[in-house]
DNA sequence: CATGAATGAGCCTTCATTCAT
DNA sequence: AATGAATGAAGGCTCATTCAT
């Protein structure tokens, strides 16, 4: 239950996610001096949004993350409970490696927005069921656990970001890897 | 043709070494200026002996750099195709997520040190010969590439270093993760 | 259209170049942490005021190059062109002799603010115009060109402080070399 | 009366100075680390031979200052006191323009070897005798005193490296700068 | 709420000089 | 005599964070 933001607060919170998102796009690190500049604004009101870079940085994920557990639930009421779980992964995958905002939020062990740590554990309860769902119906081995697909997902998304270096190529490389993965585990 | 070290040079050069290994180790940043007062030697020492910090990350690398280039020599001796591209890459996998140096050698675009450059093409050339076996046996699928083979290693180190906080869960997450991947791909 | 400092941001300002002026005037090199302490304000700040001790070194040569052009436009009032030229090379020499941030400033190739520039740029145009003057006259000889001007004024203030010790003493050698020179050029 | 140097330290000191004349002229600054470096000795050697880089510095000057002081010597002879006094001058100006290591011994207040000394009162008293004669046969005003020769010199030096870029250029420079100045002297 | 000036710890690097070998 | 490794003071600069305005 959020307070609602002034109007020009909004403003400036809604430019200097804009200014954090450019940044992260372009690999420059994320240095809250930098973005307030970039975004015409004061450092203090930069610190006053978002105490931390880590804080900035999970805002600007929030969206995809959000978008990715928005995808998992409608894979839930897929009827194929093998195409549903790999379409839920090969969307995660291709995620980390197109949005660069990603792998560093999934990565830290610790997250500085509550809401970052709710969508996490989405994912992961998401993940579970289908996984759970595919394996009830035989279709995917047992020595996978939930608890694998997180690590799973970032390491294919870290091999394909080693490998290619447009965003086409190392979407390709992550869906040929994911597919190399799947077809050990499929049952 | 390396002039060998005079007696006291090369015992700060050990100290120095010492330090970074332990440095690594324990997670710690890899700074000059700490290393120099950690080994109880003056900070133009430390650049004398390493230009850059990567420099001597590389040194504390080359070792096990060293020690995987022979052992996948030896694997090319072995008579299994496949026992032998196993073998190495389980090598491979355990040291990444055992010392903590190699990841960002390995990741590195670019060497400080000629040497790392010398073992890494080593090491690349000897997957690759051992890659080349094992599908000329028919043993591994084609879709599998030479290139592809230091980026899912690294993939499944990052992998398993998520998974798992004791280096001994590590190791046992990035064997399973491993195994996974195999049975995609033996044919 | 600069943004007026703000009342402890231009207090700051003011007790950094009054403390420039100090260390130049003293023969000290100007060392942005030095200053910074003396100042008694931190080394960020000096650095947020003068990116480069080239700045601050030009900000403190600036009221006197804005001096002499102004004498320089008053000089071109002057109905007889050869007082006019005599008069403003000697207030030249007279301020590179008597000011130590000139020296440098002149001398460099190249210019940390873009008023500098401004101000060499107009100090040349105004010797230019009065040499001119003074040519089309037929007071002095043809073989002087304007880009003389300031070689001979600083290679004159050279000898000077070579000559002398004692800021008097160096004023009165300067305009006696001036003299001398300007006897030889007298048409 | 120095004891003569062994062969293999003579070696040492010829090449410790030739690498000195070398970064000399190509503006390079003299750091006896490099220095020893480049003449493939250690730094303990160029110590010992030279203390400080003033005493390098001034012995890579030596040479060009005897010359100097010998042409004064001539000069002495020359029935002429006007050509005499002028073609000491040109010598000297144009020795100061083309050497680079000149400069900062003249400049100096103080010498690092009792040589360099000697060599600088030799020339100063050459100058004096110079002037006394031209001032004695009335071709020269009086205005002018033997301790201005070595400033206005090294002024005339200064003027034309300031204004020319490649050494010819800056030769002309030179030589025209002292025609100007002369003019004004010649009585 | 917003601003942005100020802070200063902290890292990096160079280089003159010494001294054990 | 020669060597060159070692030293460490000294200076340069950045950047996360605070707080007066």
């Amino acid at each position: 239950m959020t307070t609602p933001l002034r109007k020009d607060a909004a403003r400036n919170w809604e430019r200097i996610v804009a200014v954090a998102r450019g940044l992260i796009d372009e690999g420059t690190p994320l240095q809250l001096n930098d973005v307030a500049r970039r975004a015409g604004v004061g450092v203090g009101t930069v610190y006053r949004h978002f105490p931390t870079s880590e804080a900035l940085l999970e805002t600007v994920a929030t969206p995809c993350l959000e978008d990715l557990a928005a995808q998992g639930e409608q894979a839930l009421a897929d009827g194929d409970p093998w195409q549903a779980l790999v379409g839920f992964l090969a969307h995660t995958i291709e995620a980390q490696v197109t949005d660069a905002s990603l792998s560093p939020v999934t990565a830290a062990p610790t997250d500085a927005l509550p809401r970052t740590t709710e969508l996490k554990l989405a994912l992961w309860s998401v993940g579970e069921r289908l996984l759970g769902r595919a394996q009830d119906a035989g279709v995917v081995r047992a020595n996978l656990t939930p608890g694998d697909l997180v690590p799973l997902m970032c390491g294919i998304a870290y091999a394909a970001n080693m490998h290619g270096s447009t965003p086409a190529a190392r979407t390709a490389t992550a869906h040929r890897y994911l597919t190399m993965l799947l077809e050990g585990l499929h049952a």
